[in-house]
Parts: structure tokens; C-alpha cells; sequence
DNA sequence: GTATTATTGAAAATGGTCTCCATTTACAAT
DNA sequence: ATTGTAAATGGAGACCATTTTCAATAATAC
């Protein structure tokens, strides 16, 4: 059988313990649904698919390793204004399926998008260069989003 | 007297009349209260400085109006990970006084800067322009964020 | 004025998230 | 393998920002 997952759950967890937290079943599952994801999860929707597998993991449980995951940088939080934080992987070592979000307004349709133009990625850095400069403050990640009406929503 | 702040309050009222709703004291005085104010202003900061003026405008009237001018674009809703929403003017016809912000990951201040450097909000347009083309999608606004470690944190 | 309709406040409901604490578990040292 | 200990757990309930409900009131159109 192929061992395709092992790489990036080795990693994962490696990154874990070596930030000196244990390595649990819940904790497994947890990291299990988060990696095997491209959706925009929700604490609950993250429990809901946990609970199958390991029925003796908690909802306090999935927050609790949720927080501790972001407060490591292993995953992102995000709110898009439907009242729940939503939740993903910062995937990967080098910074890999970074994405930005365009939000309807209407439909709240969320849309991913990775395709930055060039110069967008070079302006960013610049303005993050910028902004240390000047405020002597160390950036370590951004958060970028671009509200609208979505194709279907702009027709009515 | 000067009549300084009568230009503002009348753009507001009006476009405020303009969408269809009724001026009333209550939302008079939360009018009033954010376009004095350049803070990060809660629910809860509004009806606080609301309430000993109008003592009869609960704190249900201010979710209410703020979701309404929200609505009509008049002021944005932020969310900076405290569990409560921010507001604040949109501030005027043309978008002056835009700004975006630097969170504290540690002590969780909030420092907003104006002084984009030029090429920024030429990437922005162009990125919106892009984005706009390739996922058909009208862009009316955004949110752009940096998070880290303000001068004070970053010494701990 | 009067009718019409939006707006209101108070109280109660909602719902996501966190706290508490007795119990269980991971894991390093034996 | 066994054990000691601190970390991790989950279930119930607390918490608290925000919404809903509904009868009373106020703003506009006529």
C-alpha cells in the first residue's frame, strides 16, 4: 500500500512534539480531517467528522487542539462573518497552498484563489518590508480579503 | 460656531434617507457617536457613550443600526479575533481615511496605517482588476490585515 | 390630523466558545 | 513491562455577544 500520507503527517506531527505537546488519538484525528480537507472548516464540522472515528473525542477537545494548533502556526483561523471561526491547514514547510479569499456578500460564497499575480507576491513582501521598517513590527503572516458579488449574485 | 461636522452628518442622513430609512434620535446619536470617534469602536462602546444622551436607546437599537449601515456600506464591521466586532466609518463618498491594520499576536494592539507606499495601492487595483476578469466576480471592498509582534512584544 | 409602516426597548432565546474538575492518558525514566 | 507525573480529556454548565420576539411607539405620507 502506498505510504503517500505518511510524509505529510510525519511532518505534521513532528512539528508537533517538537513544540512539546504529546501526540493523542484525538489530536491524530484531528490533524487527520484538517490535512485531508481543502474546505473551510468549522470546529463543529471538524467534531462531526472526528466523532465517527473516535467517539471519545469532545467538542472542548477539538477547540482545545485547534487553538493549540494555531497558536503553533500549523493552521489558520479565519472568520468570514457567518458567527463560527473557520479553520485550515498552513500546510506545508514552505508556506505551499497559500491562498487569499474573495467573500459574496450575497450568497457568502467563499472563494480561494492562488493564482496571485507576480507583482503580487514582490508588493507584498515590499509592503511588509515597508511596514516593519516604520513601525518596528515583525510580520508573520496576513490576512487579505476582497468582498463582492459573486458571478451568480451580480446577475440579480 | 463653526459648522464643522454639518457637512458629514448631512452626507450620512442623506444617504442614510436616501436607501429608505427613517432618521430617528437614536440612530442620530449613533451616527454621531462614530464619525467623532476614530477608534475601534464595539457594540457595546457605542451604546456606553449612546446611552447617557439618549437613555432610552437600548442596546438593541445599536446592534440594529449598525447592522443596518453596515448593510448600506456607511461603515465597516471588523473582527479582530476578541470575540467582538469592531466599527467604523466608511468615512465619506470618496474613501478617505481607508486604512488598513497591524494586530499584535501578543498583546493584541492594534496600530492602523494610512501611508500605503504607492505601488500598493497600484497592486491592489491591479489585483482587483484580475481578480474581477478571471472569476467575474464585482469587488466593492476589502479587508487586508498583517499579524506579529508590535515594537513592545517583539523585545519580550 | 390620521393612517400606515418602520422602529423601538425589554426580556428572553440563541449559539459558539470556554471553564471547571475529576478522570484518563502519553511518555520518559525506571 | 511498570510506573510516576504532568499533560490531556470530556461532559456539563458557564459565559457572553448577538438575535429574536412582540407589544408599544414614533416617523413619514396622505
Amino acid at each position: 500500500m502506498p505510504r503517500r500520507e505518511r510524509r505529510g503527517q510525519g511532518w505534521l506531527q513532528g512539528k508537533f512534539k517538537g513544540c512539546g505537546y504529546r501526540i493523542t488519538s484525538g489530536r491524530e484525528a484531528i490533524l487527520d480531517v484538517l490535512s485531508k480537507s481543502d474546505k473551510h472548516l468549522s470546529a463543529e464540522d471538524i467534531y462531526m467528522q472526528v466523532h465517527p472515528k473516535c467517539p471519545n473525542v469532545g467538542l472542548t477537545t477539538v477547540y482545545r487542539t485547534l487553538d493549540v494548533l494555531a497558536g503553533v502556526g500549523l493552521i489558520f483561523k479565519f472568520d468570514f462573518g457567518d458567527g463560527r471561526a473557520r479553520f485550515e491547514l498552513a500546510q506545508g514547510p514552505k508556506g505551499a497552498h497559500h491562498h487569499h479569499h474573495l467573500i459574496c456578500n450575497n450568497c457568502k460564497r467563499i472563494i480561494d484563489y492562488t493564482d496571485f499575480i507576480d507583482e503580487e507576491v514582490e508588493l507584498l513582501n515590499q509592503t511588509e518590508k515597508g511596514l516593519t521598517k516604520k513601525y518596528d513590527f515583525k510580520i508573520t503572516n496576513h490576512l487579505i480579503q476582497f468582498y463582492g458579488l459573486c458571478s451568480d449574485c451580480v446577475k440579480k
